[in-house]
DNA sequence: AATGAATGAGTGTTCATTCAT
DNA sequence: TATGAATGAACACTCATTCAT
């Protein structure tokens, strides 16, 4: 009877799975300071339970953050890596940045962890470090995109903080109102006119 | 001699406002559930000092909720009833918000309090409704550039919402990291950009 | 075996009853400003558990006063809907009194709870009613026994008070030095006199 | 100038005397739990002028319990010493008893006193002892009473005991329900059937 | 003499965590 | 696996007490 070990697994991966989507739930919704039992409670589950899964309400912190961290939103690779001009690819980077507002639970918990001088450390470096990253991996994109003229000129570390800081602003007021953003959540054109260069008209153009 | 009152009173209102800013810095950094301790720690007095000046901690919040609406970055008037084109208020009123970064505290109390599902609800109410005065009075600021072709066409709410949550991720950052922030804080230009209408090339225009 | 059930549930209400018990004798000892320390450690528990089992001291103070109130001390059927003449009524009534020195907890915390001006006034009232209910009550068979000339002629409310007041100084003093009125403790009788008309002599029965 | 001393000792006599004054209603109507603001708002003076006066709220306690075994209402000599027979001494005791109704706040403050496990201990015997000596009193008069058959038979401790215990009742009464109380406090003939010897009838003093 | 600013121990309550079942 | 009883550290707030003015 190998099916019962397997039935058994899958029972048990999913009850984790439920915990840790209610966590990312109420995290998001009440900040780090969310009690285990509003975790418990949104999965319906006693808060004993996660203590079965878990060790600690750290634990589940963490591993959140782990995930957030491997999620396709917070994967520099495809834009990156991808063919395609630098503005090409500054597009399809905001565009998906744009698409995550459906989903915006992953990106509230690294900015908390970010945020919280009280979260431990150890965490909040590994958020640093990669939001750091997608700094770079931005900054390297317009850099690029300066060169080819698909991007306004500049200092281009003031453009990446403006297109993170433009992001982290939407991401936040699409989970706090979503019934507002829903309806007027800017299009990614709207927010790629930071990186805009000036259309240049046809006499300066030939000047 | 009635000095002796007029200096004692000024000694008073300096303790006062000494505790008050230092929950104001507090509460920016650790957020609404920062301790009295945290308050008091930072003022270097005892909590029970706080407990001298005010009755709880919703009332120092309450406070510093009131001060923040009269201040200066929240007040509406300057960019909505000054002489100008739309777009030379527009240009105004974001450049003070850039220079609001010097004092990002006020503003990270109100985002504070509006997001935070326990904050008193009387509280919530006037940030949620001194926000909402602000979007409209943008929007009718973005409606009006529209109109005048200072500002680009589209959607007007989805500018405003832009143009906030931009906001709201640069004092946010400005806030949280602020060495990195005072070097490469986007120039108002930059912001602007959002709202910035295509420039017409000549030729277009002649058509 | 749904027994571990009906177990649990036992062991659970056993706790409840223990430190429900343990709260009466320490408001009986201490007044309603005993502290939830003073409760836990006459319970051997922690704090914590109490708040396991109520919401707050004041549930705790509310649940022993619902008790206290349905307790046969606070009872007034018996005295006034048993059969038997005023006077007879009247002995019973004062003789189930006498009888309830025995366990006089729950008299205290009403009293406690009648003369804290920070007693919860919901509570305050409901012990208020119920006094002046008992008061009502004595002061009909008083006014019976008038009648029927097995009580002394007189201001049947002087009477009430005057039974009122022996019977909460009697049971304050057995509670509160319990050796002493062991042994001591006024008979019914002597306690009955304050009632009692006067013996007329047979020379003035035959005047 | 001899007089500015005088002048300065009888307002600072004064002073302490309204700041006593004040202790003794607070202390009668909300237990011995009162604030030193209390005291102090009661007296309309700061708190820390109680602290020029007394070194802390214990010595306030302490100075009004002084107070309350010097009064008159706790003297144990006219009764026991004053010309007549034992039934004409209960009777003025009882007498001065019932007229102490008007000012019960010492004799609130003394029950506090002793019923307060968190009282000092050396205040508490003080109060013990002096209550002790006021029952031996009672307890000869009354024994002295019943050698002249003014006084019932029957054991003489539970005489006291219910004598005691009405006066307690009465006064406690009479403070928490002033109104109710001054209309229908008990007449000291009522309180003195307690003692009352039947009536014999002529018949059977005869036999 | 008199005030009230200032402190810190103590009280009601919350919450992460442990553990017996 | 799952529950919830049980604990104790931490937090908001109170209050006796001290002390500079």
């Amino acid at each position: 009877m190998p099916r019962t070990e397997e039935v058994k697994q899958r029972l048990r991966d999913e009850q984790r799975a439920k915990i840790l989507e209610a966590a990312k739930r109420v995290f998001a919704r009440k900040g780090l300071t969310a009690t285990m039992d509003d975790i418990a409670a949104e999965a319906v589950v006693s808060h004993g339970l996660a203590y079965h899964y878990w060790a600690s309400k750290e634990a589940i912190v963490s591993e959140l953050v782990t995930q957030a961290l491997r999620s396709p939103a917070a994967d520099l690779h495809p834009p990156l890596h991808t063919p395609g001009t630098p503005g090409e690819r500054l597009k399809s980077l905001v565009r998906g940045f744009v698409e995550s507002r459906r989903h915006p639970e992953f990106y509230l918990l690294l900015d908390q962890v970010l945020r919280s001088p009280d979260a431990p450390e150890e965490l909040r470096t590994l958020v640093r470090q990669r939001s750091k990253q997608m700094q770079e991996g931005l900054r390297h994109l317009i850099v690029e995109g300066q060169a080819t003229g698909e991007v306004a000129a500049g200092d281009p570390d003031q453009l990446v903080r403006a297109i993170f800081a433009c992001g982290d602003g939407l991401l936040r007021w699409a989970h706090h109102d979503p019934d507002d953003f829903q309806e007027h959540f800017p299009d990614a054109d709207i927010f790629l006119r930071i990186l805009a260069p000036e259309r240049t008209s046809i006499k300066e153009e030939m000047e």
